[in-house]
RNA sequence: GCCGGUGUGGUGAAACUGGCAUACACGCUGGACUCAAAAUCCAGUGCCCGCAAGGGCGUAGGGGUUCGACUCCCCUCACCGGCACCA
C-alpha cells in the first residue's frame, strides 16, 4: 500500500499552465519569471492525490522499524462546525506525523467522532429530527472541513462512537466491568426537574432552579448505574509516575483522587448499647482536644442519636439541607450552620461525654460522613465553635507551653499538651502513639481515604449507548402483557447481562424525544423495545443509557483495528501500535476524560486485553485561541473566526502556518488576522524562490546556513516548538532569495523541512523541482554537525557587566588570547578608565567580562 | 480563600543550561518600481537626552544572590485558568 504511495507519480492534470492560471504577468516572458501560486487549485489537487494513492494509510512494517501512535482528542461534531481551536492541536500532530514518516517511522494517525451527546438530542426534541441524522450531517461537515486542511489522517480507520459496530464493543466493555463487579446499581441523588422531565447536571442548576426556564429542581434519589473507579484509586495515582504529562495536569489528577492518610476512630454513642460513630481524621494526635462531634445531615445515625427535645430542629435542618444543591451548600462557605442533636458520644480514651451536632459543613460523601471536631486545631471547627459557643481546647502547642486563649486554630505541627499520657510528644510521634493506643483498645485504625468517588454512569437520555442489561419482570397475572400495561414489578435487584452474541443492543427509533415525566428516561416509554419474552417469561431492558464519556474511554483502542467484528481489536493490531506515543488535546479534559480512560484501560489490563498499564505516554495540551479582542471566542461576543474563511482566502497551508507561528503550542494566545499576511507572504515567497532558476553550486556560507537551519528545525520540531522552527525557515528563505540563482541544494532541503507544516505548497514545489513522487516518505534532511559550528566566534566584551565592545576569536581560544584581544578594544579601554583589573571572566565562545 | 499559570517594544512573540534583551512576524516611517494605485522589493524602527559622536534607562513593581539575572531567591501588584468547608 505504501509502496504505491511512494512510487506514485505526481499525478493529475497539472502542467505549468494549470497552476499559473492567475499568473499572467503582463509583459512577463514566462521563463525565468517566478510562478504565482494558486492555493485553491494546488491544495485541492494534492488532497485528491493523497486520497487516491492512500498515501496516509498506516501500515506496520515487518523490518523492525520504529512506530509512533500520534493521537488527537477526537471532536464532538457540533452543529457549529469546526472552530479555529480544532486545527491548532491537529496541525501540531500532523506536523509530527509527517516528520516521523520522513524519519522512516511507521505512523498511526487516525481521526474519528465522539458523536453521542446532548446537543443532537436537544435538537431532536425541538425539531423531531432523528439525532442520528443530525449527527451524520454534522460529521459530514466536520470531515469536509478537516479534509481541506490537508491533515495526513488514515481515513480508512475513521470511527464514529454512535455506529452500531462501535457501540457493540462499548457495550462489550461495559459487560467486562459488570462481570468483574465494577458496575453496580445504587440510589444516587440527582437533580430532577419535573417541569422539564429530565435530570440536570450540577452546572445546569442555579439557586435550586433549572438554568433554562427557571423551573424547580429537586434532589431525588434515583436508581443509577455506578462504576467502581475508587477500587482503582491507588493505581490511578501511582501510575501517574509512568507518564510524561504536563506537571499541572498531573497535579490536578492527584488532587482529584485526593489520597489522604489518617485514622478512623470509633466513638460509642452514649446510652445506646452497640451504636457507634466512626470518624476519619488526618490528625489523630488532636483526639484529646475533641469538644464536640458533627454528623453530616445525610448521616444514617442522625435520627437515632437525636433526642425528642431536639427532633423538630434536627428534622427541619436535615430537610433544608436536602433541598440545597451541592453548589448552594458549599457556596456560602463562611457562615457555619448546624443544630445540636441532644445526643452524646463517649470519648474513647477519656470516657468523657461529647455532644453530637448536625451541620452541613460536614460532607456525607467523604470519609465516614462524620468528624470529631477539634476547634483548637481546625479552622472550620474553630469557626463553628465560635458561632455556637462551644469550648475550644489547646492540645497542640507551638512551644510546648500551655496557652489559655486561642485567637485562631493552630493547625501546624507542635507538641502535645493537656493530653495526659501523650503530653510532650511531637505531632508525628503523637499521631503514632494515639493510633497505637486506639488499635490496642479496638477503637480505631490507620486508614487511607480518597476524595475520588464512584462514577455515576447512567443517564436518563435517549442519545447514548443502551446499557446491555435486563431484568426479570414479575406479573400479577402470569398471562398479562406488560407492554399493554399489565401490573408488574421489575426486579432491578437482579440485573442480567445481555448475551455478548446479541450485541450491539440498538436504540429504538422514537417519534418523541421529549423526556416525559418518568425519571427512567425516554426509553422507558418504548414498551415494545423495553419488554420482551424469552422462554415464555417476561423481561425488561435497562432504559438508562451511558454518558458521553463512554465512547471516548476506549476509542484509541478501536483505531487499532476499527473494522474487526469478531473482537474489539486484535492482539496483533495492539502489538503493532500501542501504546499511544503522543496525545494532544485541550486542558479542559485534564481530569475527567483522562481519568476515566485510564480507569477503563486498567480494567482492560486486568482482563488481559491490553498489555501496558497506561494508555497515553506523552500528553500535550494546546492552548486556547482567543478572539482578536483577547476574549474567549463565542457567538455572543461575535468574535468567532471560521477556519473555512481563512482557507478560502489564503489556503490551508497558511492557516496551518499561522496557527503554528502564533506562539508556543501550549500558550493561550489571541487571534490576529493581520499576522496571517506574514505567513502568507512567506508561503508565496517560498514558492517564488523554489520556482526560480536555480544554481547547482552552493557557496560555503549558504551551505553553513543550510545545515544550521536543518539542525534548528529538526530540534524545534522534536520539541514541538513550531513557532521558532518557522522563524528559522523564514530566515533561511531570505538568505536563499538573496541569491540571483538560489542554490538547488538549499531549496530542496527547505522544501522538505517545510513540508510537514505546509504540505501542499511543498509537494507542488517538489514536483516543480523535478520529482515524480510525493515527498511524504522522502528522508528528512540530514545535517553535518561540523558545519553547524563556526571556527570563529564573535563575543561581547563587558566591563563591569556592560557591553563595551566585541572581539572575534577562534573557537575555544585560550584565556590569554581572549584577554589580549579584549584589552585591545578601544571602547573597552575607555570604559576601564585605566583602572586595575580585579577579575577577568572568560567563558569560552560565549562572553568576556572585565571587572575593574 | 487555595492551587496552577502568565506578565518582555505600538502588537503576536524570541532568548538553548545564569552570558550581547527584543530573533521572526505584524504595524509604522522612508525609499525603489508605477502615469497612479495595489502587489512586490530595499532600508529604518525599545524609550529618553543629543546636530552628531556618544551617553543614560529598560523584561509588571520593590528588594536580594552573582563578575553577570527575562532566567535563581524573597515580598508586592495585575491578569488568566482550575478547585472550592475533603476533616
Amino acid at each position: 500500500m505504501r509502496a504505491a504511495a511512494r512510487g506514485a507519480d505526481g499525478g493529475g492534470d497539472d502542467r505549468a499552465g494549470a497552476c499559473r492560471s492567475r499568473a499572467a504577468a503582463p509583459g512577463g516572458d514566462g521563463i525565468t519569471e517566478p510562478l504565482r501560486y494558486d492555493h485553491a487549485h494546488v491544495e485541492a489537487r494534492w488532497q485528491r492525490f493523497w486520497d487516491e494513492h492512500q498515501t496516509w494509510k498506516a501500515v506496520r512494517s515487518t523490518d523492525g522499524r520504529p512506530k509512533k501512535y500520534v493521537l488527537d482528542m477526537f471532536p464532538y461534531p457540533s452543529g457549529a462546525g469546526l472552530h479555529v481551536g480544532h486545527p491548532e492541536g491537529y496541525t501540531a500532530t500532523d506536523i509530527l506525523s509527517r516528520y516521523f514518516r520522513m524519519r522512516g517511522v511507521d505512523v498511526l494517525h487516525p481521526m474519528g467522532w465522539d458523536a453521542f451527546g446532548l446537543p443532537a438530542e436537544q435538537h431532536a426534541i425541538e425539531t423531531g429530527t432523528h439525532p442520528a441524522r443530525t449527527t451524520a450531517e454534522n460529521i459530514a461537515t466536520f470531515k469536509r472541513q478537516l479534509k481541506v486542511l490537508g491533515f495526513s489522517y488514515d481515513w480508512s480507520r475513521e470511527i464514529d462512537t454512535t455506529d452500531p459496530g462501535y457501540v457493540k464493543w462499548t457495550q462489550w466493555i461495559f459487560l467486562q466491568l459488570f462481570h468483574r463487579g465494577l458496575a453496580y446499581q445504587d440510589e444516587a441523588l440527582v437533580n430532577w426537574c419535573p417541569a422539564l422531565g429530565t435530570v440536570l447536571a450540577n452546572e445546569e442548576v442555579v439557586d435550586g432552579k433549572s438554568e433554562r426556564g427557571g423551573h424547580l429542581v429537586v434532589r431525588n434519589p434515583l436508581r443509577q448505574w455506578m462504576l467502581r473507579i475508587t477500587a482503582y484509586a491507588e493505581r490511578l495515582l501511582d501510575d501517574l509516575a509512568l507518564v510524561d504529562w504536563p506537571r499541572g495536569t498531573l497535579t490536578m489528577q492527584r488532587e482529584w483522587i485526593g489520597r489522604s492518610e489518617g485514622a478512623e476512630i470509633v466513638f460509642a454513642v452514649a446510652g445506646q448499647e452497640g451504636k457507634q460513630i466512626a470518624v476519619f481524621t488526618t490528625r489523630p494526635d488532636t483526639l484529646m482536644g475533641v469538644t464536640y462531634m458533627v454528623l453530616a445531615p445525610e448521616h444514617p445515625l442522625v435520627r437515632e442519636v437525636t433526642t425528642s427535645a431536639q427532633r423538630r430542629g434536627v428534622d427541619a435542618y436535615v430537610a433544608a439541607a436536602a433541598r440545597k444543591s451541592d453548589r448552594d451548600r458549599t457556596a456560602a462557605a463562611r457562615d457555619k450552620t448546624g443544630v445540636p442533636t441532644g445526643g452524646f458520644v463517649v470519648h474513647p480514651i477519656t470516657g468523657q461525654r461529647v455532644p453530637i451536632w448536625v451541620a452541613d459543613y460536614v460532607l456525607g460523601g467523604y470519609g465516614t460522613g462524620a468528624v470529631m471536631a477539634v476547634p483548637g486545631h481546625d479552622e472550620r471547627d474553630f469557626a463553628f465553635a465560635r458561632a455556637f459557643g462551644l469550648p475550644v481546647v489547646e492540645v497542640v502547642s507551638p512551644d510546648g507551653q500551655e496557652h489559655t486563649h486561642l485567637d485562631a486554630a493552630f493547625t501546624d505541627d507542635g507538641v502535645a499538651v493537656r493530653s495526659g499520657e501523650f503530653n510532650g510528644l511531637a505531632t508525628a510521634a503523637c499521631q503514632a502513639a494515639v493510633v497505637d493506643k486506639l488499635e490496642a483498645i479496638g477503637r480505631g485504625k490507620r486508614t487511607v481515604t480518597y476524595k475520588l468517588r464512584d462514577w455515576v454512569f447512567s443517564r436518563q437520555r435517549y442519545w447514548g449507548e443502551p446499557i446491555p442489561i435486563y431484568f426479570r419482570v414479575e406479573l400479577d397475572d402470569p398471562r398479562g402483557d406488560p407492554r399493554r400495561g399489565a401490573r408488574h414489578v421489575i426486579r432491578h435487584d437482579q440485573p442480567i447481562a445481555v448475551d455478548e452474541r446479541e450485541l450491539p443492543l440498538r436504540l429504538p427509533d422514537l417519534l418523541e424525544y421529549r423526556p416525559g415525566d418518568d425519571p427512567a428516561g425516554p426509553l422507558a416509554r418504548v414498551a415494545d423495545w423495553r419488554f420482551f419474552q424469552k422462554d415464555g417469561r417476561w423481561f425488561a431492558r435497562e432504559t438508562n443509557t451511558m454518558p458521553q464519556w463512554a465512547g471516548s474511554c476506549w476509542y484509541y483502542l478501536r483505531f487499532l483495528d476499527p473494522k474487526n467484528d469478531a473482537e474489539p481489536w486484535s492482539e496483533k493490531a495492539y502489538d503493532a501500535w500501542m501504546p499511544v506515543d503522543l496525545y494532544v488535546g485541550g486542558a479542559e479534559h485534564a481530569v475527567l476524560h483522562l481519568l476515566y480512560a485510564r480507569f477503563w484501560h486498567k480494567v482492560l489490563f486486568d482482563a488481559g486485553r491490553v498489555k501496558h498499564p497506561e494508555p497515553f505516554m506523552k500528553l500535550v495540551h494546546q492552548g486556547m485561541i482567543l478572539g482578536e479582542d483577547s476574549e474567549k471566542m463565542s457567538k455572543s461576543r461575535g468574535n468567532v473566526i471560521n477556519p473555512d474563511d481563512i482557507v478560502r482566502e489564503f489556503g490551508a497551508d497558511v492557516l496551518r502556518l499561522y496557527e503554528m507561528f502564533m506562539g508556543p503550542l501550549d500558550a493561550v494566545k489571541p487571534w490576529q488576522s493581520a499576522q496571517i499576511l506574514g505567513v502568507a507572504r512567506f508561503r508565496d515567497r517560498f514558492y517564488a524562490v523554489a520556482t526560480r532558476e536555480l544554481s547547482d553550486a552552493i557557496d560555503a556560507d549558504t551551505r553553513k546556513k543550510l545545515h544550521k537551519t536543518i539542525e534548528k528545525v529538526t530540534r524545534d520540531v522534536e520539541a514541538m516548538a513550531f513557532n521558532t522552527a518557522i522563524s528559522a525557515m523564514m530566515v533561511f528563505l531570505t538568505d536563499l532569495a538573496a541569491h540571483e540563482r538560489p542554490p538547488r541544494e538549499g531549496v530542496l532541503a527547505l522544501t522538505l523541512l517545510l513540508s510537514p507544516f505546509a504540505p501542499h505548497v511543498a509537494e507542488e514545489a517538489w514536483k516543480h523541482l523535478g520529482h515524480e513522487r510525493s515527498l511524504a516518505y522522502e528522508p528528512w534532511p540530514a545535517y553535518d554537525e561540523t558545519l553547524t559550528i563556526d571556527e570563529t566566534q564573535e563575543m561581547p566584551v563587558q566591563v563591569n557587566g556592560k557591553v563595551r565592545g566585541h572581539v572575534t576569536l577562534p573557537r575555544g581560544a585560550p584565556e590569554s588570547v581572549a584577554r589580549e584581544a579584549s584589552l585591545g578594544v578601544a571602547g573597552v579601554r575607555a570604559a576601564m578608565g585605566g583602572k586595575a583589573i580585579r577579575r577577568f571572566v572568560y567563558v569560552p565562545d560565549t562572553i568576556i567580562n572585565v571587572v575593574v
